[in-house]
This record gives structure tokens, C-alpha cells and sequence, in this order.
DNA sequence: TAAGATTTTAAATGTTTGTTTAAAATTTGT
DNA sequence: ACAAATTTTAAACAAACATTTAAAATCTTA
């Protein structure tokens, strides 16, 4: 009976995590990882046969971090204006908690996007269903701007990404602490909300 | 009398820098780099001394690039709303030009932010300057929403260069080729400038 | 064209890389 | 408690890494 003890599994992929996330696949050791999971160099290739196959199946697990709550707010039974502003409130959420992870999903996506491909495919259907009929309902209805899907998604999460994407950036740029940066994002947050919604709903 | 060769070491540094816009410092090795140059894999240390000093003088240039055109329109004598407009269709030009630049800054920034850092204090003085003064003005005259330098910046860029940013994500999320792409940028280009001066001159 | 300076080359340097091995330690099932 | 299975370890592996060396090739200049 295969019997492996999870906590060690477990314990080796959460530092893996937090290694690749911060240094992405090509700047990480396998050494880093034993390192800070605190492990003898060789339980990576025990566990999961290799520094790529782990890589993969994380990377699986943080692009569901970054899209899965999206997605179900997408599938909601409630306006288009309350749900893009409920979007906007999630993905803040989600960067605040975990900030260098959308630099990371693209770095990733750019490296070795044909590998990492069916992870998106997934997300590829979930994205429409419903969300594209709404939107053409409200156009219809003329109450939202006509806009096809492709280009609303990032309107409404693209300038509060990039934030975070460049949070180094920024943070040099106009001299802020890791608190400041907080407080800037969740300023800026509410801007992206307001131009966003008067952009898409003017006439409502 | 040094008399250098500019043709080989410029060859090396053309190449050198397509290959690090494409895979990033801790991606490329040296052979990458001599392979693309079609040079031998000796000549990077002879000409640069090491792969990061090659690097760290590639990234000016790169930063520069991404930085300079932009900063030229912030100090033109224009409005604002034309300025803004103008910086829009400048980043869009660029990127279409490079359209990996964008996230090869963020990477870089992300990983080496303290050695990267004098590169960028250049521009911390050339951003604010007479744009900031000129943000106060068309605030005071209230024919702009009152804003900070801080947010206005990525509200202008944020969106576009956040497509750009995630080129192969959006790609392959909405199934489009090269050309698909080329049109997509350009319809968003539009829908930003659309939105963000609706945002910013609303009651103009 | 010959001497000197510069550029290019092939080969080798010592590290670091991801991965494997085989033995030791620990846990599991009886 | 003992045998078997599993986990952990230290050591070693070849391959890839950035860099150096010293000789060969090329170019400069007088």
C-alpha cells in the first residue's frame, strides 16, 4: 500500500512555491527549494521525479489561484455593473495576498507557454458561457457600452494588475514602504472601479 | 590607441539583447548569447568582461527606451488631455515595436531591484517636473478629476501595457495569431484612450 | 612588409546545475 | 518485536554553466 507521509510532500511543495514565485522557474535551484523547505537535495526527485514536473504542478495550482475566483464570480446570477466591480474587489483581494503572483503567471506563460497551455484551456470556456451572453444582453439593452469580451476582461483587471506586476517599480519610483504600497494599490483600486464602471455604463 | 571593433561588439550586443528580451538574465547563458551572435562564446567577457556587466548595460538601454519617449511628451508644451493621448499612442507604438519589453522590465526589476535601481532614479525626477504642476493646474481650473502623478501614470499605461505584458496569455486565451493580435492591441489602444480621458476630463 | 596591437579561436578552468545512487534511518504491518 | 516498506541522507554523477587562458589569426601602422 502506497503510504506516502504528506506532510513532507506537502512541507517541500509550499517552499517550492513560495521559492518559484518569487524567483520563477529558470532563477530557482534545486538547491534553493531544498534550502527552504529545510530538506535533503534529493526528496524533490523522490517526490515529484523532477525540478520541472514539481514546477508544473504548481504552477497548475497558482494559475488557479489567480483565474478560479474570477471565473465563479463570472458565473453569478447578478448585474453586470455589481459583478465587475465585485471582480475588481476579488482580484485585489487576491494580489494583496499574494503580490508578485500575476508577474509570475506571465513570466511563466512567456517562458514555455506551449507546456503550460492546457492549464489555460481549462479557463478558456469557463471565461464565456454565461458572462458573454450578459454582456450582449446589457449592449442590447443599451445600458453598457458594446464591448466584446476579449477587451473587457482586461479594461477591468489590466491597470490594477500592471500595479502589482511593476510593484517594484513603483514602489522606487515614487518612493513608497511595503504600508504605502498598500495604501496606493487600494487608492488606485477604487480609481480603476470608478473609471472603469463610467466608462462601460456612462449612460446608466 | 583602443580602436575596437564596434561592428563585432555591437553584432554581440544586438544579439545579446534580443536574446535576454526574450529569456530574461537568469534564462540566457552565455552560449545563448554567442550562438545568437553567431561569435565565439569567449568574446561576451572579452568585450563586456562578465554576462551581467553585458546585462546591466543592455538593461539601461532597454529601460530607456521604455522610459525616454514618454518622458519627452510629458515635457511637451501641450494640454493635458492632448499629452495624455499622445503618451497613449507613444507606449503603443513602442510596444508593437518590442512587445516583450514591457515584461522583461517588470522580471528584471522583480529580480535585481537594488543593482537596477540607479537606472531608474534617472526618470523619478524627469516624471514629475513640470507634469505635476500641470496636473495641479487643470485641477484647480476643475477641468480634471483630481488625481496624483502616482495613480494618473498607470492609469494611462497600466491597461495597455498589462495586454502586452500577458501577449501569450491573451494569445492563446482568445485563440488569436500574430495579425488577430496586432488588431486586438489596436482596438484596446482605443478603448483606453476612450476611457481614460472620459475618466479624467468628464466634465469637459 | 614587418613589427606590434588587436581580435578571434579552441581548449580548459573550476563551479553550479539537476539528478541518481546506495546505504542509513525511520515507519509500517503482522 | 521483527521483517518489509518507506523515507531520508550523504555522496557522487554527468552535463551545463560563466569565465579564463594562451595561441592563432587578423588588422594597424610605420
Amino acid at each position: 500500500m502506497k503510504c506516502i507521509n504528506l506532510s513532507s510532500e506537502e512541507k517541500l511543495k509550499e517552499a517550492a512555491k513560495s521559492v518559484f514565485l518569487r524567483k520563477g522557474f529558470a532563477g530557482t535551484t534545486a538547491r534553493d527549494i531544498a534550502d527552504a523547505a529545510g530538506m535533503n537535495i534529493a526528496l524533490t526527485n523522490y517526490y515529484f521525479r523532477s525540478k520541472e514536473k514539481l514546477f508544473v504542478e504548481i504552477f497548475k495550482d497558482l494559475f488557479s489561484l489567480y483565474c478560479t475566483n474570477t471565473v465563479k464570480i463570472l458565473e453569478k446570477p447578478i448585474g453586470l455593473k455589481e459583478k465587475i466591480i465585485e471582480i475588481i474587489e476579488e482580484d485585489y483581494r487576491m494580489m494583496k495576498e499574494e503580490p508578485t503572483l500575476v508577474l509570475f503567471i506571465m513570466t511563466e506563460i512567456h517562458r514555455d507557454c506551449e507546456n503550460l497551455l492546457p492549464e489555460l484551456s481549462k479557463y478558456k470556456e469557463l471565461l464565456k458561457g454565461m458572462f458573454i451572453d450578459q454582456i450582449a444582453e446589457e449592449v442590447r439593452k443599451g445600458s453598457m457600452r458594446d464591448i466584446e469580451v476579449e477587451h473587457l476582461m482586461p479594461i477591468i483587471i489590466g491597470s490594477l494588475q500592471f500595479v502589482f506586476v511593476g510593484k517594484n517599480m513603483h514602489m522606487k519610483m515614487y518612493s513608497m514602504s511595503e504600508g504605502q504600497f498598500d495604501n496606493y494599490t487600494e487608492t488606485h483600486k477604487n480609481h480603476v472601479i470608478g473609471m472603469v464602471t463610467n466608462y462601460l455604463f456612462q449612460s446608466a
